[in-house]
DNA sequence: AGCACGATTAACT
DNA sequence: GTTAATCGTGCTC
């Protein structure tokens, strides 16, 4: 393998992430997910995401739906245009990373829940040594330390040709292999938002996440 | 100005 | 199964 093949991009267009955030959802099980650190090439194939503030009525599981409706500083780019890098901090702690959907003025976005990892694996076991290869990447929160994936990059244009962090196509999954089921950790939040199941996963997928 | 909690994780018992 | 870690955010007073 040559360096210049190493740096290769071929990330998935603008066009693919101005959808519904269900639709995105679905269509994002079995991509690969990279992150150039380094020059190298870090990541895996999409395993497990979740669908947010993609209804008429107000998603209030959301962060968008937060505040009135109304953007802030920390949910700006989710109302922006699709294809962009939404990534906050929760939990004093942790970073998850969102992919924007939709139209902008709206707040849709996927969560990336879990990744079967396939690229630059000595990477992640560094960023995520005496932990078990089965635990790398197999949690929101989990994924983003694997990938040195924070706040700098939030706002990242995914599909731009010198992206530093993208989506490419991968492994093709079938509509029969998508399990569908409610949102993770969604704690106080309200019915009928607590049990929509816009959580999706590839069936019998060993890296799915794997608490409620 | 103060506060409760979060789209979680790892290390406990 | 239970709990500490750890702090920005949005909401209430």
């Amino acid at each position: 393998m040559t360096a210049s093949s190493l740096l290769h991009r071929s990330p998935l267009p603008r066009t693919f992430y101005a959808r519904p955030a269900r639709d995105v959802a679905k269509a994002l099980l079995g991509a690969r997910l990279l992150r150039l650190v380094d020059g190298q090439r870090v990541g895996g194939i999409i395993v497990e995401a979740e669908a947010y503030c993609d209804s008429a009525e107000p998603d209030r599981a959301c962060h968008g739906t937060r505040n009135n409706g109304q953007p802030t500083l920390r949910t700006t780019v989710m109302f922006g245009p699709a294809g962009h890098a939404y990534i906050y901090f929760t939990y004093g702690m942790h970073w998850m990373f969102n992919v924007v959907t939709g139209e902008p003025g709206q707040a849709n976005a996927v969560l990336i829940r879990a990744l079967e990892p396939d690229t630059g694996e000595w990477i992640i076991s560094h960023n995520r040594r005496k932990q078990p290869r089965s635990k790398w990447t197999n949690g929101p929160a989990k994924l983003t330390a694997a990938l040195e994936i924070d706040n700098k990059l939030n706002g990242t244009e995914l599909f731009s040709a010198e992206t530093v962090l993208w989506i490419e196509n991968g492994r093709a999954v079938l509509p029969a292999q998508i399990a569908s089921g409610p949102r993770v950790g969604l704690g106080k939040t309200p019915e009928p938002w607590f049990s929509k199941p816009w959580r999706y996963w590839i069936t019998d997928n060993p890296f799915v996440s794997q608490y409620r």
